[in-house]
This record gives C-alpha cells, structure tokens and sequence, in this order.
DNA sequence: TGCCTATTTAGGCATTTAGCTAAATAGAAT
DNA sequence: ATTCTATTTAGCTAAATGCCTAAATAGGCA
C-alpha cells in the first residue's frame, strides 16, 4: 500500500505539466523503440521506450527530461530498466491502481459517513 | 471532466504535505464548526468547518493555512461558502470521485491495450 | 584504443513556493 | 460608533523548482 509520503510524492511528480505530460506519453505512447526497430522479436514491452525517445517529443533539453524522469521513477509511477548503455522505461501501472483504489476508497467511506450522519445518501 | 490543466492544479495541490494533510482534515475530520455548537439544528454538513478551526490542528500561521485553502479550493478539492464572517469550508467529494474515475478508466485502457497486445492479460 | 551513443551530474540562473508578520477588509456585537 | 472576530492581502525572506549548458560517466562498436 500507499503511505501518505508515497502518495504525495506522486501527486507532486504528477503536478507539474512537463512531467505530466511525460506520464501521459508513456502510458498512452504505445510507440516502440529503437530496438524494437532493429529487432521486433526482442520487444520487451508495448510501451518500452528510452529517454531519448521521450526527449524527442519535447522542447525541452536532455538532461532536463531525464531529471523529470527521475522523479517520476522515485514516486514509482515509472520504472527504468538499464540494458546496455540504454535505459528503458516502462508505465508502473501498479501505482496508478493502488492510487486510483485510494480515492475510490475515500469516496466510498464518505458516502458511507454521509448516510450515517444523515441517515439517506443526499444528491449534494 | 477534469481537463488537464485542471488535474495538474489538484496534484499540485495535493502535492504539498501541509495541504495533504488539511486535505485528509476536511474529507475524514467530521467534526462540526462553531455554528454547530451553538445550534446543531441549523449544521449544513457534518463535515462543514471554518478556516480557523482547520488552522488549530496546524503549526502554521493563519494566513498559511488560508492561502492553501485557497489553492484547495481553486484546485475545487473544496468549497468554501461565506456565510457572516466565517467562512464554511467542505469536502468537494465530486472532484475526488472524477479523480479515481480517471485513474480507473486508465487502468482499465492500459490493461485492455495490453491484452490486444499481447493476446492474453500478464501479471507482470 | 579511440570514438560514438545514451544518460547523468554539476553548476548556474530565474522563477515560484511556502512560510512569516503587519495591515487591511468585512461582518457581528456591544 | 466602536470594538471584536474571521479572514485576506501585502510585502518580505529563504528555500525549492525548472530550466539551461558543459562536462562526466558508462557502455557499445570500429
């Protein structure tokens, strides 16, 4: 599970926009790379791709993406894979269940709080 | 639905300790404002408090902590309802439920995307 | 070995953020 | 009208953030 340090490190690596946007590009990119160019067979993953590969799509520099990228693997929203003198990364989409199960949990428990105190679940 | 500006605005809310955990006050708190206290007839909600009331639980300077309510509530984590001079601060349940719906749907995607992919659903 | 590719680290700079105190605003109560 | 309570605004400072370029590291290839 979660704790509450987890969880607001990925609410702060997900609150900036070049970050998110890197989030979205490597959860919904579904793009190969270069390797699998070369060889399709040796595909690891859907999603797999390199920092490079992300920095493309950006105009941002280099090392820059790389450190967003850093701070998306420290609150576990990516992984980062080293083969070779490349670094694949791949959607953690685990986090994102365990995240996406937390607030279904809060809004569960609130409404179950809400029909406690007031004895009927209210519109608003 | 939540645009993308407007997630990014709520992570990054919710990306700083201090406003988590007025977050974690106001949607699991349930304690009741001054108002309630004097005549628990005219309560709006079990959850409703003032801007003071959250500062006591906090180490923080009040015009802190109303400036991250401020950000809670531009961010519409929150609600905040002038009523006299007091300020009546409640849990926006919509948002968080629209939320984990995000992180559901794109769990969902990913696992679908996986299995067209792959032919079948892997544990990983 | 020497070069090429991929990535990170270091260091610098401008902007934003998170906190503070003091002062301003707004409404309630005396 | 004056005072009290609740809250925000203004203005400040220190620290963090987000970007850059240049240099360092690490691995593959000729």
């Amino acid at each position: 599970m979660l704790d509450m340090q987890q969880k607001i490190k990925i609410f702060k690596a997900l609150g900036n926009e070049t970050r998110f946007l890197i989030f979205k590009n490597v959860f919904t990119g579904g793009y190969t790379c270069s390797i699998d160019k070369k060889d399709p067979n040796v595909s690891v993953s859907a999603h797999a791709t390199c920092v490079s590969t992300i920095a493309e799509h950006f105009n941002f520099s280099l090392p820059t993406i790389s450190k967003h990228l850093k701070e998306l693997r420290e609150a576990q929203i990516i992984t980062m894979e080293k083969k070779g003198n490349k670094i694949y990364i791949e959607p953690n989409i685990e986090t994102i269940r365990e995240l996406g199960e937390c607030f279904n949990t809060l809004v569960e428990n609130f409404e179950t709080n809400r029909e406690l105190f007031f004895g009927e679940v209210t519109v608003s």
